[in-house]
RNA sequence: GGGUCGUUAGCUCAGGCGGUAGAGCAGUAGCCUUUUAAGCUAUUGGCCGCAGGUUCGAGUCCUGCACGACCCA
């Protein structure tokens, strides 16, 4: 579509219009030749504070996007905005060349503008750049939302993700934040000696997990492959090819419903240590947690209404304690299936007869116990039958040696002692495929006859700790893009 | 999957019991050389989410659909 036969808004029509002024007057719209010498927030963490007579004479090169533009007949002010801050910029008649005050008067909010000049404090005391020249670095040909109220509609600070970030600040410190999470968390796993690697992503078995897998299709082998719903089977056998410890920052998919905690696709990070327990990895992950909890300066967190007290050593309960004690049900659903089957319909999950008495109290748990588990809270002691890759407990052999850690009432990460013993594998996996119809990574299992160190590992949900660690009760709130339906 | 609420100008929002569609900001044309959501004057801009229905008449009432938000499972 040409832009004369789109429907255009009144305020493109005049962008457009000024672009056309411009060009006629040999200025471009799009200019590429301008450096900033500083950036906005730098000026103002330096001069900020000074006393007026210390503000330095020297010229200063800056360049941002206007956000507020106040035109007086011979003077205007606008306020820049960068990366890091925003500055107010005065342009006097006085002082600029014809051409460059044509561009400061008809320059609208949403221009990107490159400008020299000198520092000075207005009457009112604002740290203010006194314009000597003006480049017009990019002409913006749609209105930005409005100054005062900005853009509050969720669905379009989702859809139109380059509003919500020049709009609203706070919607750019949560993704400032996360990727300063993710690097504390590399560099925490880097400091433990561990090695990032990669992992595919086309798998031809989706395995690792319990999942409904995206399906796609490779056109040269002409083979369906799924997007992988987590790296756990291809990170084993990096453990087994003896790098023992490696980490891979994964995006999953999970071809499943969307809600608060949920997006399809997913970031983890798994990691998988050699010659560690789950016991040992429960420490490191209070470690870790605690590491990229402190980069960010997030101590004690408001999350959904609730304060989320860090303090450790954190709670740990077993599964079906936390029925009992948190979950306040009747100890007979732990002794009898029935009774557990009966309580799980009560609470009004989707269970089946079909179903064992374990994966029946998981369901419980999800609604019980899950929701209540705000302070950070590893749940053991999970029955083997909902755990098929986790190595059985010494105790007990109808349990594995295995975690679950919830904060604000979300699972935030997984782990285990990693079932090494071939041959239950092999069992345990083919039970499993045919209660669902699955298939069975064989070639995972002949990697396990070769010999896995005795290995600990973890997966732990980054978007979720991001949401704990900011306090964004949404899913969408820290993932740049989420997944949306199209709009017709 | 179920429920509740929402969808009106580029943005933020009003529209009483059904009777010719509103405001602020943004835009446009003026005035204004230190403003702070600048001010003053004038002014442009609408498939009222979409499709049906009821009615002489629907932004408003009814049904369905789409998209979203929130709650529940």
């Amino acid at each position: 579509m040409s832009l004369e036969e789109r429907k255009l808004i009144e305020a493109t029509k005049s962008r457009l219009k000024k672009r056309e002024e411009f060009e006629s007057k040999g200025i471009s719209c799009y200019n590429n030749n301008f450096k900033p010498s500083i950036s906005l927030g730098d000026i103002a963490d330096q001069y900020k504070t000074v006393d007026p007579e210390d503000i330095p004479d020297a010229e200063f090169a800056i360049a941002g996007r206007i956000m507020f533009k106040r035109s007086f007949g011979k003077a205007l002010f606008y306020k820049l905005s960068d990366k890091k801050g925003m500055l107010q910029v005065y342009c006097k008649k006085d002082n600029l060349n014809e051409q460059q005050f044509f561009i400061a008067k008809r320059a609208d909010v949403g221009d990107i503008l490159g400008i020299k000049g000198t520092l000075f404090i207005t009457h009112t005391g604002e740290l203010t750049l006194n314009a000597n020249s003006i480049t017009l670095l990019t002409k913006s040909l749609r209105p930005l939302p409005e100054k005062w109220h900005g853009l509050k509609d969720k669905e379009l600070r989702y859809r139109k993700r380059y509003l919500d970030l020049i709009m609203n600040a706070e919607s750019t410190a949560v993704f400032r934040k996360r990727a300063k999470i993710i690097k504390a968390i590399r560099e925490f796993l880097d400091n433990n000696d561990f090695v990032e690697v990669e992992t595919p992503v086309l798998q031809p078995v989706a395995g690792g997990a319990t999942a409904n897998p995206f399906i796609t299709h490779h056109n040269a082998l002409d083979i369906d492959l799924y997007l992988r719903i987590a790296p756990e089977l291809y990170l084993k056998r990096i453990i087994v090819g003896g790098l023992e410890r490696i980490y891979e920052l994964s995006k999953n998919f999970r071809n499943e419903g969307m809600d608060l905690a949920h997006n399809p696709e997913f970031t983890m990070i798994e990691f998988y240590y050699a010659y560690q327990d789950y016991l040992g990895l429960m420490n490191f992950t209070e470690q870790l947690i605690g590491y990229a909890a402190k980069t960010i300066d997030a101590k004690s967190i408001s999350f959904s209404g609730n304060q989320i007290d860090f303090a450790k050593p954190w709670k740990r309960i077993s599964l079906y304690d936390a029925i009992v004690e948190i979950g306040e049900i009747d100890k007979e659903v732990i002794k009898n299936k029935d009774a557990a089957y009966e309580k799980a319909v009560q609470l009004g999950k989707p269970v089946s007869h079909s179903m064992v008495h374990a994966k029946l109290l998981e369901e419980i748990f999800d609604v019980a116990v899950e929701p209540k588990l705000i302070n950070p809270t590893f749940i053991t002691d999970f029955p083997v039958a909902i755990s098929p890759l986790a190595r059985r407990s010494e105790k007990n052999s109808d349990f594995v040696d295995r975690f679950e850690l919830y904060i604000g009432g979300m699972e935030i990460a997984n782990a285990f002692s990693e079932l090494s013993d071939p041959v239950d594998q092999r069992t345990r996996l083919e039970e499993q495929a045919e209660a669902k119809e699955g298939e069975v990574d064989y070639d995972y299992i002949e990697t396990l006859e070769c010999g896995l160190p005795p290995t600990a590992g973890e997966g732990i949900g980054i978007d979720r700790l991001v949401m704990i660690l900011t306090g964004s009760d949404s899913i969408r709130d820290v993932i740049l893009f989420p997944q949306m339906r199209p709009k017709k």
